[in-house]
DNA sequence: CATATCTCAGTATAACTGATATAC
DNA sequence: CGTATATCAGTTATACTGAGATAT
Protein backbone atom coordinates (compact mmCIF):
# COMPACT_ATOMS: atom_id res chain seq x y z
CA UNK A 1 0.00 0.00 0.00
CA UNK A 2 1.40 3.31 -0.96
CA UNK A 3 0.76 5.62 2.08
CA UNK A 4 -1.39 9.01 0.11
CA UNK A 5 2.16 11.68 -0.32
CA UNK A 6 0.99 14.64 1.94
CA UNK A 7 0.28 17.75 0.14
CA UNK A 8 1.88 20.97 0.86
CA UNK A 9 1.31 21.83 4.45
CA UNK A 10 -1.43 24.34 4.88
CA UNK A 11 0.89 26.70 7.01
CA UNK A 12 3.39 26.97 4.00
CA UNK A 13 0.34 27.12 1.45
CA UNK A 14 -0.54 30.38 1.86
CA UNK A 15 1.96 32.12 1.81
CA UNK A 16 2.37 34.95 -0.33
CA UNK A 17 6.46 34.98 -0.38
CA UNK A 18 6.77 31.15 -1.31
CA UNK A 19 3.80 31.35 -3.94
CA UNK A 20 6.06 34.02 -5.90
CA UNK A 21 8.82 32.03 -5.87
CA UNK A 22 7.18 29.27 -7.20
CA UNK A 23 5.02 31.08 -9.71
CA UNK A 24 8.38 33.15 -11.09
CA UNK A 25 10.66 29.36 -11.40
CA UNK A 26 7.15 28.74 -13.25
CA UNK A 27 7.65 32.00 -15.61
CA UNK A 28 11.34 31.65 -16.12
CA UNK A 29 10.89 28.54 -17.41
CA UNK A 30 8.07 29.03 -19.96
CA UNK A 31 10.14 32.10 -21.16
CA UNK A 32 13.58 29.97 -20.73
CA UNK A 33 12.19 27.38 -22.89
CA UNK A 34 10.90 29.09 -25.60
CA UNK A 35 13.78 31.23 -26.05
CA UNK A 36 16.23 28.34 -25.81
CA UNK A 37 15.07 27.19 -29.00
CA UNK A 38 16.10 29.86 -30.86
CA UNK A 39 19.60 30.19 -28.86
CA UNK A 40 18.33 33.08 -26.50
CA UNK A 41 17.94 34.25 -23.38
CA UNK A 42 15.50 36.29 -21.30
CA UNK A 43 18.34 39.28 -21.16
CA UNK A 44 18.64 39.36 -24.97
CA UNK A 45 15.56 40.10 -25.32
CA UNK A 46 15.17 42.67 -22.81
CA UNK A 47 18.57 44.60 -24.49
CA UNK A 48 16.84 44.64 -27.55
CA UNK A 49 13.93 45.71 -26.49
CA UNK A 50 15.13 48.75 -24.26
CA UNK A 51 17.53 49.54 -27.46
CA UNK A 52 14.62 49.24 -29.97
CA UNK A 53 12.12 51.68 -27.32
CA UNK A 54 15.36 54.31 -25.78
CA UNK A 55 17.52 54.24 -28.73
CA UNK A 56 21.38 53.80 -28.61
CA UNK A 57 22.87 53.67 -25.09
CA UNK A 58 25.53 53.43 -23.08
CA UNK A 59 26.25 49.95 -21.12
CA UNK A 60 25.56 51.64 -17.97
CA UNK A 61 22.15 53.24 -19.33
CA UNK A 62 21.28 49.86 -20.14
CA UNK A 63 22.04 48.38 -17.07
CA UNK A 64 19.83 51.04 -15.79
CA UNK A 65 16.72 50.01 -18.32
CA UNK A 66 16.68 46.38 -17.93
CA UNK A 67 17.80 45.65 -14.52
CA UNK A 68 20.45 43.92 -15.87
CA UNK A 69 23.77 44.24 -13.71
CA UNK A 70 26.91 46.38 -14.86
CA UNK A 71 29.23 43.08 -14.75
CA UNK A 72 26.33 40.66 -16.20
CA UNK A 73 25.62 43.14 -19.40
CA UNK A 74 29.08 42.39 -20.65
CA UNK A 75 28.37 39.22 -21.22
CA UNK A 76 25.08 39.51 -22.47
CA UNK A 77 26.76 42.48 -25.13
CA UNK A 78 29.35 39.96 -25.88
CA UNK A 79 26.80 37.72 -27.11
CA UNK A 80 24.50 39.87 -29.17
CA UNK A 81 27.70 41.52 -30.66
CA UNK A 82 28.96 38.06 -31.72
CA UNK A 83 25.83 37.30 -33.27
CA UNK A 84 25.39 40.81 -34.90
CA UNK A 85 22.82 41.59 -33.47
CA UNK A 86 24.15 45.24 -31.80
CA UNK A 87 26.98 47.02 -32.43
CA UNK A 88 29.79 47.81 -29.59
CA UNK A 89 31.19 51.16 -30.69
CA UNK A 90 33.46 53.68 -28.32
CA UNK A 91 31.29 57.04 -27.24
CA UNK A 92 33.45 60.07 -29.34
CA UNK A 93 31.94 61.95 -26.57
CA UNK A 94 32.35 60.21 -23.63
CA UNK A 95 36.02 57.72 -24.04
CA UNK A 96 34.78 55.59 -21.18
CA UNK A 97 31.17 54.67 -22.76
CA UNK A 98 30.35 52.26 -25.47
CA UNK A 99 27.44 52.94 -27.80
CA UNK A 100 25.31 50.28 -28.06
CA UNK A 101 23.07 50.67 -31.52
CA UNK A 102 20.82 47.74 -32.55
CA UNK A 103 21.45 46.70 -35.95
CA UNK A 104 18.86 45.70 -38.42
CA UNK A 105 19.46 42.09 -37.77
CA UNK A 106 18.57 42.92 -33.91
CA UNK A 107 15.47 44.39 -35.22
CA UNK A 108 14.31 41.83 -37.01
CA UNK A 109 15.45 39.14 -33.68
CA UNK A 110 13.87 41.35 -31.35
CA UNK A 111 10.31 40.73 -32.92
CA UNK A 112 10.98 37.05 -32.82
CA UNK A 113 12.00 37.42 -29.33
CA UNK A 114 9.18 39.07 -28.78
CA UNK A 115 6.56 37.04 -30.34
CA UNK A 116 7.84 33.50 -28.52
CA UNK A 117 8.17 36.04 -24.86
CA UNK A 118 4.41 36.83 -25.80
CA UNK A 119 3.36 33.45 -26.34
CA UNK A 120 5.20 32.36 -23.24
CA UNK A 121 2.79 34.88 -20.82
CA UNK A 122 -0.12 33.74 -22.75
CA UNK A 123 0.65 29.68 -21.71
CA UNK A 124 1.97 31.28 -18.36
CA UNK A 125 -1.47 32.95 -17.36
CA UNK A 126 -3.67 30.71 -19.48
CA UNK A 127 -5.38 29.15 -16.05
CA UNK A 128 -6.46 32.80 -15.80
CA UNK A 129 -10.00 34.87 -16.75
CA UNK A 130 -8.39 38.21 -19.21
CA UNK A 131 -9.46 40.08 -16.11
CA UNK A 132 -7.73 38.63 -13.47
CA UNK A 133 -4.81 38.65 -15.88
CA UNK A 134 -4.76 42.11 -15.67
CA UNK A 135 -5.39 42.29 -11.76
CA UNK A 136 -2.36 40.46 -11.88
CA UNK A 137 -0.43 42.52 -13.83
CA UNK A 138 -1.77 45.60 -11.91
CA UNK A 139 -0.78 43.94 -8.35
CA UNK A 140 2.60 42.64 -9.08
CA UNK A 141 3.56 46.19 -10.65
CA UNK A 142 2.48 47.57 -7.40
CA UNK A 143 5.18 45.37 -5.61
CA UNK A 144 7.60 45.91 -8.12
CA UNK A 145 7.21 49.50 -7.77
CA UNK A 146 7.28 49.94 -3.78
CA UNK A 147 10.02 47.62 -3.28
CA UNK A 148 12.58 49.17 -5.19
CA UNK A 149 15.82 49.61 -3.55
CA UNK A 150 15.11 53.46 -3.75
CA UNK A 151 11.37 53.57 -2.90
CA UNK A 152 11.02 54.83 0.51
CA UNK A 153 9.56 53.37 2.93
CA UNK A 154 6.80 54.09 6.29
CA UNK A 155 9.50 53.11 8.42
CA UNK A 156 12.02 54.71 6.51
CA UNK A 157 10.52 58.17 7.46
CA UNK A 158 11.45 58.52 10.86
CA UNK B 1 23.59 68.23 -17.08
CA UNK B 2 22.79 64.87 -16.34
CA UNK B 3 20.87 63.29 -18.69
CA UNK B 4 17.20 62.25 -16.86
CA UNK B 5 17.54 58.32 -16.48
CA UNK B 6 15.46 56.13 -19.08
CA UNK B 7 13.07 54.13 -17.05
CA UNK B 8 12.11 50.63 -17.83
CA UNK B 9 10.95 50.32 -21.37
CA UNK B 10 7.30 50.20 -21.68
CA UNK B 11 7.52 46.83 -23.62
CA UNK B 12 9.26 45.34 -20.58
CA UNK B 13 7.25 47.04 -18.12
CA UNK B 14 3.90 44.95 -17.81
CA UNK B 15 5.23 41.70 -18.68
CA UNK B 16 3.83 39.19 -16.21
CA UNK B 17 6.77 36.93 -16.13
CA UNK B 18 9.29 40.04 -15.21
CA UNK B 19 7.04 41.13 -12.79
CA UNK B 20 6.37 37.81 -11.33
CA UNK B 21 10.91 37.71 -11.23
CA UNK B 22 10.87 40.55 -9.68
CA UNK B 23 8.11 40.70 -7.31
CA UNK B 24 9.52 37.17 -6.23
CA UNK B 25 13.42 38.40 -5.83
CA UNK B 26 11.97 41.10 -3.59
CA UNK B 27 10.12 38.74 -1.69
CA UNK B 28 13.28 36.41 -0.77
CA UNK B 29 15.27 39.29 0.63
CA UNK B 30 12.52 40.63 2.75
CA UNK B 31 12.14 36.48 4.27
CA UNK B 32 15.90 35.77 4.18
CA UNK B 33 16.95 38.77 5.66
CA UNK B 34 14.57 38.87 8.19
CA UNK B 35 15.50 34.86 8.55
CA UNK B 36 19.04 35.49 8.48
CA UNK B 37 19.09 37.62 11.50
CA UNK B 38 18.53 33.97 13.43
CA UNK B 39 20.87 31.97 11.75
CA UNK B 40 18.06 30.79 9.57
CA UNK B 41 17.08 30.36 5.82
CA UNK B 42 13.58 29.87 4.37
CA UNK B 43 14.25 26.35 4.05
CA UNK B 44 14.53 25.42 7.74
CA UNK B 45 11.22 27.48 8.46
CA UNK B 46 9.75 24.71 5.53
CA UNK B 47 11.10 21.95 6.92
CA UNK B 48 10.42 22.70 10.70
CA UNK B 49 6.70 23.59 9.35
CA UNK B 50 6.38 20.72 7.26
CA UNK B 51 7.14 18.43 10.38
CA UNK B 52 5.11 20.40 12.86
CA UNK B 53 2.12 19.71 10.97
CA UNK B 54 2.21 16.20 8.98
CA UNK B 55 4.45 14.29 11.51
CA UNK B 56 7.95 12.75 11.11
CA UNK B 57 9.07 11.91 7.78
CA UNK B 58 11.45 10.20 5.86
CA UNK B 59 13.88 12.74 4.06
CA UNK B 60 12.24 12.08 0.45
CA UNK B 61 8.64 12.47 1.87
CA UNK B 62 10.32 15.75 3.61
CA UNK B 63 11.29 16.66 0.09
CA UNK B 64 7.37 15.89 -1.43
CA UNK B 65 6.07 18.24 1.01
CA UNK B 66 8.41 21.31 1.09
CA UNK B 67 9.59 20.95 -2.79
CA UNK B 68 12.81 20.85 -1.60
CA UNK B 69 15.47 18.55 -3.64
CA UNK B 70 16.53 15.66 -2.39
CA UNK B 71 20.19 16.48 -3.03
CA UNK B 72 19.57 19.69 -0.98
CA UNK B 73 17.65 18.38 2.03
CA UNK B 74 20.75 16.89 2.83
CA UNK B 75 22.63 20.15 3.82
CA UNK B 76 19.13 21.37 4.93
CA UNK B 77 18.90 18.44 7.67
CA UNK B 78 22.54 18.82 8.55
CA UNK B 79 22.31 22.27 9.57
CA UNK B 80 18.94 21.74 11.60
CA UNK B 81 20.24 18.56 13.38
CA UNK B 82 23.55 20.21 14.48
CA UNK B 83 21.21 23.00 16.30
CA UNK B 84 19.23 20.31 17.70
CA UNK B 85 16.24 21.35 15.98
CA UNK B 86 15.43 17.88 14.56
CA UNK B 87 16.64 14.35 14.88
CA UNK B 88 17.61 11.80 12.23
CA UNK B 89 16.78 7.78 13.21
CA UNK B 90 16.84 5.24 10.99
CA UNK B 91 13.91 4.02 9.95
CA UNK B 92 13.55 0.29 11.81
CA UNK B 93 10.47 -0.52 9.38
CA UNK B 94 12.47 0.48 6.11
CA UNK B 95 16.44 0.78 6.63
CA UNK B 96 16.62 3.16 3.38
CA UNK B 97 15.30 5.38 5.49
CA UNK B 98 15.91 8.05 8.15
CA UNK B 99 12.86 9.12 10.31
CA UNK B 100 13.25 13.15 10.54
CA UNK B 101 11.63 14.09 14.30
CA UNK B 102 10.84 17.58 15.31
CA UNK B 103 12.70 17.82 18.96
CA UNK B 104 11.03 20.63 21.47
CA UNK B 105 13.96 22.86 20.72
CA UNK B 106 12.94 22.35 17.06
CA UNK B 107 9.16 23.60 17.68
CA UNK B 108 9.64 26.82 19.69
CA UNK B 109 12.25 27.39 16.41
CA UNK B 110 9.55 27.19 14.34
CA UNK B 111 7.16 29.49 16.25
CA UNK B 112 10.13 32.01 15.90
CA UNK B 113 11.10 31.82 12.44
CA UNK B 114 7.35 32.03 11.95
CA UNK B 115 6.47 35.06 13.58
CA UNK B 116 9.53 36.19 11.51
CA UNK B 117 7.95 34.98 7.91
CA UNK B 118 4.47 36.10 9.02
CA UNK B 119 6.77 39.59 9.69
CA UNK B 120 7.97 39.69 6.37
CA UNK B 121 4.58 38.92 4.46
CA UNK B 122 3.26 42.06 6.26
CA UNK B 123 6.10 44.51 4.76
CA UNK B 124 5.69 42.59 1.29
CA UNK B 125 2.10 42.96 1.07
CA UNK B 126 2.44 46.48 2.64
CA UNK B 127 1.35 48.25 -0.04
CA UNK B 128 -1.56 46.38 -0.95
CA UNK B 129 -5.39 46.79 0.58
CA UNK B 130 -6.29 43.67 2.61
CA UNK B 131 -8.43 42.77 -0.22
CA UNK B 132 -5.78 42.75 -2.79
CA UNK B 133 -3.57 40.86 -0.72
CA UNK B 134 -6.08 38.02 -0.75
CA UNK B 135 -6.68 38.56 -4.50
CA UNK B 136 -2.92 38.18 -5.06
CA UNK B 137 -2.70 35.24 -3.10
CA UNK B 138 -5.51 33.43 -4.77
CA UNK B 139 -4.56 34.59 -7.93
CA UNK B 140 -0.54 33.17 -7.32
CA UNK B 141 -2.18 29.92 -6.12
CA UNK B 142 -3.85 29.16 -9.77
CA UNK B 143 -1.07 29.89 -11.30
CA UNK B 144 1.47 27.69 -9.25
CA UNK B 145 -0.83 24.59 -9.30
CA UNK B 146 -1.47 24.78 -12.77
CA UNK B 147 1.92 24.69 -13.73
CA UNK B 148 3.13 22.36 -10.83
CA UNK B 149 5.05 19.56 -13.38
CA UNK B 150 2.15 17.05 -13.05
CA UNK B 151 -0.34 19.25 -13.89
CA UNK B 152 -2.21 18.32 -17.33
CA UNK B 153 -2.90 21.33 -19.92
CA UNK B 154 -4.73 21.67 -22.58
CA UNK B 155 -2.43 20.91 -25.09
CA UNK B 156 -1.67 17.54 -23.62
CA UNK B 157 -4.84 16.15 -23.77
CA UNK B 158 -4.46 15.32 -27.73
C1' DC C 1 40.69 63.84 -6.13
C1' DA C 2 36.04 61.92 -6.49
C1' DT C 3 33.11 59.83 -9.64
C1' DA C 4 31.61 57.05 -13.65
C1' DT C 5 32.39 53.46 -17.06
C1' DC C 6 33.73 48.95 -18.66
C1' DT C 7 35.67 44.69 -17.54
C1' DC C 8 36.95 40.58 -15.05
C1' DA C 9 37.18 37.43 -11.14
C1' DG C 10 34.69 35.59 -7.78
C1' DT C 11 30.73 34.60 -4.22
C1' DA C 12 26.06 32.89 -2.71
C1' DT C 13 21.94 30.83 -3.57
C1' DA C 14 18.54 28.22 -6.09
C1' DA C 15 17.26 24.68 -8.87
C1' DC C 16 18.63 20.87 -10.85
C1' DT C 17 21.46 16.49 -12.93
C1' DG C 18 23.95 12.31 -12.51
C1' DA C 19 25.92 8.81 -10.03
C1' DT C 20 26.74 5.78 -6.10
C1' DA C 21 25.61 2.59 -2.23
C1' DT C 22 22.12 0.50 -0.08
C1' DA C 23 17.74 -1.58 0.84
C1' DC C 24 13.19 -2.89 -0.57
C1' DC D 1 15.27 -7.23 -11.43
C1' DG D 2 13.38 -2.52 -11.08
C1' DT D 3 12.47 1.03 -7.87
C1' DA D 4 13.21 4.09 -3.78
C1' DT D 5 16.21 6.21 -0.49
C1' DA D 6 20.05 8.97 1.22
C1' DT D 7 24.21 11.03 -0.08
C1' DC D 8 27.66 13.45 -2.78
C1' DA D 9 29.79 15.87 -6.61
C1' DG D 10 28.97 18.90 -9.97
C1' DT D 11 26.31 22.16 -13.37
C1' DT D 12 23.63 26.19 -14.74
C1' DA D 13 21.44 30.67 -14.01
C1' DT D 14 20.78 34.59 -11.30
C1' DA D 15 21.98 38.24 -8.48
C1' DC D 16 25.44 40.43 -6.57
C1' DT D 17 30.45 42.13 -4.64
C1' DG D 18 35.00 43.89 -5.27
C1' DA D 19 38.52 45.62 -7.74
C1' DG D 20 41.35 47.32 -11.55
C1' DA D 21 42.09 50.32 -15.65
C1' DT D 22 40.66 54.26 -17.80
C1' DA D 23 38.37 58.58 -18.48
C1' DT D 24 35.72 62.71 -16.79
Amino acid sequence: MSPAPEPTPARLRAIPSRLLAGAAVAADRLVGERLAAEGARKWHFAVLAALAEAGAASQAELSRRTGIYRSDMVAVLNELADTEYIRRDPDPGDRRRNVITLTPGGHRRLERLDALVTDAQRELLAPLTPGQRDELTRLLTVLTEYHRPSHPRPHDAK
